[in-house]
RNA sequence: GUGGGUGUGGCGAAGUGGUUAACGCACCGGAUUGUGACUCCGGCAUUCGUGGGUUCAAGUCCCAUCACUCACCCCA
């Protein structure tokens, strides 16, 4: 039986790499000018991390962790999203002794075990950005015109933000409360999903998908007019900010993140002709988070983008041109006799960077030729007896198919000057 | 976890119970000597995901199983 890759997982063939390096590049290049520095953390971390930083009643921890215990008996889980594991990196090497503000971002895989289809997968790869030792609005409105920005120099096209704010722990129990008030009422109407959800997260009932539901949840009474005196302002100072910016941004007073640790400022970005998986890019604040894996009481706010979903949309939209490299010099030696100088040359045309190949397979002359059209070199080099007695080589032009046999020397002679 | 779709050579794809399983691309060989592309000729699935069943006869029908895929939940 032939071994396959795990369902959910995908090998990333050389030309799908080149896509990966491009949008890796933009995304580095654009940390730069933000000011983000990256920080690589481990792939698995304790499962208790994950537990207590994402939160019990999440899906993410409830259903959709690789979780397995090691030879020393520790529960080790595979990471499933970037965010605790920066949190904990960055109690643990105490950056914020400096208290400054730290700036970070990471790219990488993550895991979630949930039955893969378009655009999502059980090993996936995010970029991520998480700005630690800041509560000021100033600090949301830059994330999220960061990740506007990101989005759009890599190509992307007919993104809505949509931007909502999730209270703080003052406001945020309050609201809860008046949403299962709410909701009670509706119990019979809701999904059974949606009655568990009123137990553990009544926020979520505003997500739900469910007809009935959306049309209960239409009447419920919206977060902005429950925050508090801290929370109210502060989500009305980060809009200002966005606006000052030119971020457009469209309001979701039901948008909900999934993740236990979000306050105040939430945010998504979604890619409007893209149904299904249409979530590029999630964030938000979640000041509660680095004390609550034992650090102390540092505010933070980052995003997560989907590295494969942005790739699927560009290549939807054809964005990426062919960066496939040309090959200069495809050589060719008739005999074993001339195989020596052949590979002397080949190392020469590489020590002056040319990307230059020697034919490895060939059997006859006119199949080495065959396979030198096939990999598109625009010259072809050829040896033979003639040229080797002569100390020549034969340069073949393989788009006028114009060829000349020119002094070995002078050629190599020529190298140098060019380059 | 739940529901739908699909499974024919390296890829794409015909075939809707009856002789040798179309075709295209790719690949391989040839059209004699050290010249590719274009053209021409030839080759390339004892077998239709796997296992069982119905039938005189199955890639075609039935059942099971596996795989892939899409969607739901949720999310990146």
């Amino acid at each position: 039986m032939e071994i396959r890759k795990p369902k959910g997982t995908n090998d990333i063939l050389p030309e799908e790499v080149r896509k990966w390096h491009a949008i890796e590049k933009t995304a580095m290049e654009l940390s730069d000018v933000y000011g983000y520095q990256e920080i690589r953390t481990p792939i698995f971390e304790h499962t208790e991390l994950f537990v207590r930083g994402v939160g019990e009643t999440t899906d993410i921890v409830g259903k959709e962790m690789y979780t397995f215990e090691d030879k020393g008996n520790r529960s080790i889980t595979l990471r499933p999203e970037g965010t605790a594991s920066v949190c904990r990196a960055f109690v643990e090497n105490k950056l914020y002794g400096d208290n400054q503000v730290h700036k970070l971002y990471y790219m990488g895989p993550m895991f979630r075990y949930e039955r893969p289809q378009k655009g999502r997968y059980k090993q996936f790869h995010q970029y991520g950005v998480e700005l630690l030792g800041s509560n000021h609005p100033v600090t949301d409105a830059e994330i999220i015109s960061f990740a506007t920005e990101l989005l759009k120099k890599m190509g992307l096209i007919d993104l809505e933000l949509q931007i909502n704010t999730v209270g703080c722990p003052v406001c945020k129990p309050v609201y809860r409360q008046v949403l299962i008030d709410f909701f009670s009422e509706y119990k019979e109407g809701l999904c059974p999903t949606c009655n568990e959800r009123m137990e553990k997260n009544p926020l979520r009932i505003l997500d739900c998908k469910n007809k009935e539901c959306i049309e209960i949840a239409k009447e419920a009474p919206s977060m902005t007019e429950h925050v508090c005196e801290d929370c109210g302002p502060h989500y009305e100072s980060v809009k200002g900010y966005l606006d000052a910016a030119d971020v457009d941004y469209t309001e979701n007073p039901r948008l909900v993140r999934g993740l236990d640790y979000y306050t105040n400022t939430a945010f998504e970005i979604i890619a409007k002709d893209f149904a299904a998986q249409g979530t590029v890019c999630g964030g938000g604040r979640y000041n509660g988070l680095v004390g609550s894996i034992g650090g102390k009481d540092v505010p933070g706010i980052g995003f997560a983008m989907g590295m494969e979903r942005i790739i699927l949309l560009l290549s939807e939209k054809n964005i990426f041109k062919d960066s496939k490299k040309i090959l200069d010099y495809y050589i060719i030696a008739l005999g074993e006799l001339e195989e020596i100088p052949a590979f002397a040359l080949l190392k020469k045309l590489r020590d002056h960077s040319y990307f230059a190949e020697i034919d490895y397979t060939g059997k006859n002359f006119k199949n080495k030729l065959k396979y030198a059209d096939k990999s598109g070199a625009k010259s072809v080099i050829i040896i033979g007896e003639n040229e080797r007695k002569n100390k020549t080589v034969m340069i073949k032009n393989m788009e006028t198919g114009q060829q000349e046999e020119i002094d070995l020397q002078l050629f190599i002679n020529n190298l140098k000057e060019e380059r």
